[in-house]
DNA sequence: CGAAAATTTGACATGACTCAACTGGAGTGG
DNA sequence: CCACTCCAGTTGAGTCATGTCAAATTTTCG
């Protein structure tokens, strides 16, 4: 028998404090995001979203890791982003349209979220359009990075890549299985064993 | 002796047209905006940003093609973006940190856009908040199809991503010089040459 | 403990790059 | 309007980074 997941129900703190360092917030405009966001767990390898269904949420991870991912027609697996602690992760593409995801979202470890569903978003965006300002700065800090990600995969070699992903993740590396990390540099979990496998020895 | 090039001073309208499409404007907002944004045009060659210098200013294209793109350690070119009729360009990171940029923007043809200066923008966001709203949108379609390209690019190879950039930018592919078609796809001009010499003879 | 998942290793295949040489067209100055 | 340069595109030979496939080994976790 399962043991029934405990789900932290101050989680939605961490959230007020994340958005209040961006931009203070009201009184009611606290609770509305209380009122509009909800806590939900889940366990290592279970789908938060998966191909073909419609994005409704929006997830901020309280705690735990997701990647998000598609496989190509050739069957392989390429993560387009990891997600930790403060982070937020949704398809956009499909969120917004409403139409069905190419994507798939997953748990890597057991992870905590709060989600707010599409149209309750939207409120959120005509009851207290500082929303909308603090949601620009986030997209656009997450165009910055992909911006980064994109150069890093155009201009530098499957090593260096890798090099710089222990660097800008330290704490994720220990955490998750290295063929996430390959699927995430865009290289097979093969490869990725003889770089690490040449570093070691010098 | 160089012919003045003749700036369009109606230029703002395509603009408003724009803005107007994603949310109704009021007249104040319209002639905020049309006080805020600055018709320039530049030369074929000539440099909207350069490596080195802080993106101060958001660029709309009028008319003309745009591509940005950053200089690699082994010299090699990546061409992040082109931005022709009705799309934007700028060094986001570069723009709102006010850090110098490692991205040059460079104009494939003679080019107008309508500039807006960081300090404006900013003011334009406090005085009609509305804009907060459509740049949000604005960046995530941006996101959205940065993502979309961060997985062609891991995914197929570069016979298919040439195919798929004929498909998605048909008009472009007879404007600018394959070399910056090849720089885009993250391949070199001589394969891309051999790739399109395969194609004829199919 | 046992099954499933992750990692490693090696032989071989291949997509894409490098470099160098050549061609043709476009722009520029005399 | 010609001559010249420069830039873009092509071609070919050789090389290198990374992929494929299959098998063996190790780790994880129920």
């Amino acid at each position: 028998m399962e043991k029934k997941p405990k789900i932290d129900q101050t989680s939605t703190t961490l959230l007020l404090e994340y958005f209040s360092k961006m931009m203070p917030l009201t009184d009611e405009e606290k609770e509305l995001v209380a009122s509009k966001f909800q806590p939900r767990l889940y366990r290592k390898r279970q789908f938060i979203l998966q191909e073909g269904d419609v994005c409704n949420v929006f997830n901020f991870v309280v705690s735990g890791c997701l990647r998000m991912y598609n496989i190509d027609e050739s069957g392989t697996t390429h993560i387009i982003q990891f997600a930790i602690e403060n982070w937020w992760i949704s398809d956009k593409g499909s969120f917004y349209s409403q139409k069905p995801s190419a994507l798939n979202i997953e748990a890597v470890e057991d992870t905590t979220v709060l989600q707010i569903k599409h149209d309750d978003l939207l409120d959120l965006y005509v009851k207290a359009p500082k929303f909308d300002r603090i949601f620009r700065v986030l997209v656009e800090n997450s165009l910055i990075k992909m911006q980064e990600r994109l150069l890093q995969n155009m201009g530098s070699d499957a090593r260096i890549r890798y090099e710089e992903f222990l660097k800008q993740y330290p704490t994720l590396a220990n955490r998750i299985p290295n063929t996430h990390i390959a699927s995430f540099l865009g290289i097979t979990p093969e490869f990725l064993s003889k770089i690490r496998n040449e570093r070691v020895s010098k």
